[in-house]
DNA sequence: AATGAATGAGCATTCATTCAT
DNA sequence: TATGAATGAATGCTCATTCAT
């Protein structure tokens, strides 16, 4: 869930971000200001941390900046306000997860194998990035306003990816169909969500994502004894 | 997940309400000052509503002692701080629903049916009472600090109470035992949680409660075809 | 300095206390409420303890309630306001010293010997109450509004006093009279004064009556070796 | 008492502030904003001020601002807190007296003239500021807590420098030496002192240093005649 | 008279945002 | 672009005072 610029270099999210990075690397010879080639990329990775650790309404602006290095007016210069600041957040995550989600699951055919590869996806992406996943799992959550924008955007598109594939696996008569799709898209994502939410709490250190295999292991046979 | 007495429907607050004020009238019928039954009950009402509505840090102190009818400083006679009133919420309500909970599950011998009792409550408790839904889903998530807490006072003993469901199960050969108990019963959980959040988001209303059937469902079953 | 009534049983300055003391106590014989016979006095002592130890706007009027054994409420059947506590306190204590002080002096001829016992009295007073002492020097400083109220009512009479006493001394040619007498009377109150203020703010506890020989010394004869 | 910065006759502060803001506008002649030439300065006065005007207490920190001619924040961002600006107040003030006190006094020989010359400033210093004179009488007595601190600090050392001067000139066989060095010294403050209380709370309005001789002639020669 | 629950005006402080430089 | 000083609206909490009982 993690987005791909966030851990990438930035801008490769960017329309033909490659080709910016080019661009830019050669300005950055001659001006020789190599570190933070974008300032934007930069807040947004502070502002991931310092969200992360006290929460958004907890954080101040001053703290972000601070941060990310640069002085409180430069926050504005790129985002408009506090709170497109974590939007951005969202949006560039939820927009690049569900990319690479749909580009991995295109090459795979069996829907079961689809939605190990999801569950993997999701797991493996908030796992690499434990402050990423505390702002998704807990400030996403601490605000039906977003929750609701969340809902209508991203979530809403990557729950029916799962739910297509789903139905995919009824009409090949794998899975049964006396459950609904979307149900059981619900539901599976609610125990990988699940599972995130308690890889962040917990005190232990341990790898979220050989929890996906758990999760699937009872997601496709059930709890019953055969 | 709501107390008894907070989650019984308005009218039964009332009708106590109404009981008491008869009462008082008939001892004083010259002063016309009818006295809130009990105030602290009303201003965690009106928290749970304002909280459901805003968020707890859109909630102004003012609009929870306006929507109880108090002046702002009444509400400091009954809590320390703001604060106090979101914790007193939680606590009071998980306290109440793991006693509830444990009750009901004590007269049922059967792992399965006991786990079915558990997630109906879960969905009828909260299904009851869409504003304290909300404060559940949303403000206790929206906490590190909240969850951490919830996690380590009523939650943990939630999870376990569906854990040794699972245990039981296992060893009376009902149920896989090549699951980890306490990953089935996140699992249960995060399905669960995931359709009240799913409820508390949808702009169509429904029954939540039935929800739980479809979820058992699955976990018992499994989604693979048979 | 300090009031009479507040050091002795209550009611003494009210007109006759004797009498309405011995009518209390036959009331008090058959009512069986020996203990705080006089609220008011009751809540002055307690305001005087309460102001020593906190200063006058850190204390809260439930605070004086508290040490006065009363509820809040009760407070204002006695006194209109928090500011009128300190007013009375004031003023009880300062008609209480100059009366006391006028009549002593009275039967004194000596103009030297009466100055003798009004610095007496006056760190004999405060000497024997030391949170009446703080109030004085601190709370009563502490706010113009006072001090100017303080100043055209009692102090100016206590002033007058001395002045007057030198004025005598100077007409007898035991003073010398190329010394305004007001300014005399100012400087040996001020030295007065600080004999007091320094007295409160020792951490050592040394007995404060005695100073005023030393205070007197000084102040008959000057610092210059003859 | 008033910190030489802070106690100079306005119109130097003025004329550095316009020495500052003509290079300013040369600089910078299209921008009107003239800014303040040393805000936190500009608030120390304004609170001096108001603190004289209203009392401590009773002044809001909106006062402050508004007096200062700046926000209510801003003020902020020179002090922590209201309180911190009453301490900075006094610890400036005591410190810039006690520096030109001990300079002065260096040299002068004359025990005598020593004394002379510390009430002289004394008075001096006071009287040309009765701002800040108010905020030293009234302020500083009207609290123990000040009280303490001023004394553990300044004050203590204030009054060392009259002690070891008395001690001086009883050395040299000028000053009798039956009388206490620091008795003697606690007098001659605490005339001085209410000389300036006085001078506070008159209506008149008199030069406060010339009562410095009249003290000092009474303090020196005593009241009685020769 | 006495109570103490209720009131609500009042205020120090914070912090997102602006804007002159 | 970048800065960071300045802004001022916003709000949790206190406490003197009231008043129904």
């Amino acid at each position: 869930m993690l987005p791909r610029q966030a851990m990438s270099p930035p801008h490769i999210d960017q329309q033909r971000g490659l080709r910016k990075n080019l661009a830019k690397q050669t300005r950055s010879e001659t001006t020789a200001r190599a570190t933070v080639p974008d300032k934007r990329e930069a807040i947004l990775r502070a502002a991931i941390k310092v969200f992360a650790g006290k929460g958004y309404f907890n954080s101040k602006v001053a703290d972000i900046a601070s941060e990310a290095g640069i002085a409180d007016g430069t926050v504005y210069l790129y985002f408009k306000s506090k709170d497109e600041i974590l939007h951005s957040i969202f949006d560039r995550a939820m927009a690049d997860f569900i990319e690479d989600g749909k580009r991995e699951i295109a090459e795979i055919v069996s829907p079961a194998d689809r939605l190990r590869r999801v569950a993997e996806l999701h797991l493996e992406r908030l796992g690499a990035d434990r402050d990423m996943a505390i702002v998704f799992q807990v400030e996403l959550r601490g605000s039906t306003k977003f929750m609701r924008e969340f809902s209508a955007a991203g979530f809403a598109e990557y729950l029916d990816i799962i739910k297509r594939t789903i139905e995919d696996g009824q009409k090949q008569g794998l899975f049964r169909d006396d459950i609904k799709p979307i149900v059981a898209a619900k539901i599976l994502y609610g125990a990988l969500d699940e599972m995130v939410t308690n890889w962040i709490l917990s005190k232990r250190s341990y790898p979220l994502a050989p929890m996906a295999e758990e999760v699937l292991k009872l997601f496709f046979g059930g709890v019953l004894a055969k």
